[in-house]
DNA sequence: GTATCGTGTACGGTATTATCACACGATGTT
DNA sequence: AACATCGTGTGATAATACCGTACACGATAC
């Protein structure tokens, strides 16, 4: 572990919830000295990583940053593009892209309905695997010795009264999953939004990402979930030996 | 400097060409012992900027990475995407948003028309300034000693038989720019196309950004590039106090 | 006008820190 | 089966980054 790259990571981190800081603030934040902050912004400045606003003389996100960003997985989302706009066409629900990290699963790529009403996700969101689709689809076809890790690793919280708070509970839901190739979620993360989520395996069977379909409770009927079924599974087995 | 993180950050950028690497690769690249390399790759994937492959066991950029990268410029990305939508429409062409960094632009978000010819930027693309409708936007309206540094720095390149190839071509150009508010590309970057741009400044009058227009040459004509002229200033009037 | 607080920036001594050469075990190749 | 090459450790050396301190500047308050 390099301790300044991990303390400049941490300044980078500083930026997700603000998205201007002055070097005290910095400091603050990722709980450094002022001289030791300046010298790793400086630094990141330098590389294109952090950038300087001329006028306020505070620190932003700069573009080497995104450029980097863009290239994450850069074939894996362009490949399931124009997968997700025919999904998102013959389904006429919000369908998403996106692959574990830890104990949580990132959106990668989205592609939203036109209805009025629809589910709008977040682009680059973290949300722990136990209350999401696409999380539990992956965590069902992990190893047992990696599912039973993640299993442990979670401090639960109900975000609604169906939110599954317990091992035990999940293991019994992860079990059906693997029967029917999917998962789903049903309003576990917030009251009136289903989904339901197929994993994508590589050429050893293991998960490296998903896709899922997410729907208003009141359109996602029995019917349309089989619908998504069938279509979101079709969609992941397509993309087998990514 | 810190020499780590600049290290760290040299490593994440072989990743630009290539998508997996192997230790060994990396420290070639990067110009590393394959020891060092290890360490700060080591911090990289504990961090999450870099992720390993389970089966190959080579490297890649991870998904923290992605998240930082999203959050970059993320207020006026989100801004300006409905009016780019707004500007495709009605131009019926492929429209992008760029900022400047140091004597390159960077494109950050675009919208293409559904033309069957049509321009296809690349969202992430580092382009020299002197060869861009948005680069020269940028330089005409920046303060003369800056402008001077950048136009220095250049090491042009002719793209095409149109490409401006001496800083003094440039200031002429730069000039006019500033009387019309707009900068062209006369297919001085590839041949066929032809932009149009316009800065977008802040409320000291410093150009930020720029928002530019890109068609075939052969659809670009004069009255539509009055046309362009009319919404491009319009739209880049709106974002005045960034 | 003066004083105080905040800011971003700069320097130099100290000891922590990262670096490098070497080595190990595992894969896969000739 | 010997060999090459990969990713991964280790430990001694010295280069490195850290911290305390200090300065210039601007804003606010008195």
């Amino acid at each position: 572990m390099i301790q300044s790259v991990e303390r400049a990571v941490r300044i980078l981190q500083c930026f997700e919830d603000q998205d201007q800081l002055g070097i005290t603030q910095i400091a603050k934040k990722a709980e450094l000295t002022k001289s030791t902050a300046f010298g790793l912004v400086s630094t990141l400045v330098e590389t294109g990583l952090l950038e300087q606003d001329p006028g306020t003389s505070q620190y932003r996100l700069g573009l080497e940053l995104f450029r980097l960003g863009n290239r994450v997985d850069a074939d894996g989302r362009q490949r399931i593009i124009s997968e997700l706009t025919v999904l998102c066409e013959t389904l006429g629900e919000t369908v998403n892209y996106m692959r574990p990290e830890g104990s949580d699963i990132v959106y990668l790529v989205k592609k939203e309905t036109s209805h009025s009403m629809r589910i709008c996700t977040t682009i680059g969101q973290r949300l722990p695997m136990y209350c999401t689709a696409g999380g539990k689809a992956i965590m069902a076809y992990l190893p047992e010795k990696q599912r039973e890790e993640i299993l442990q690793s979670f401090r639960f919280s109900a975000f609604t009264e169906n939110t599954l708070v317990t091992a035990e509970d999940l293991r019994r839901e992860l079990v059906t999953a693997r029967t029917e190739g999917c998962a789903y979620d049903r309003e576990e993360l917030e009251l009136g939004l289903t989904c339901i989520a197929a994993p994508i395996l590589n050429r050893f069977g293991y998960p490296i990402a998903a896709v899922s379909c997410s729907g208003p409770t009141t359109r996602m009927t029995p019917e349309k979930l089989r619908q998504c079924q069938a279509a979101l599974t079709a969609c992941a087995a397509r993309f087998r030996d990514l």
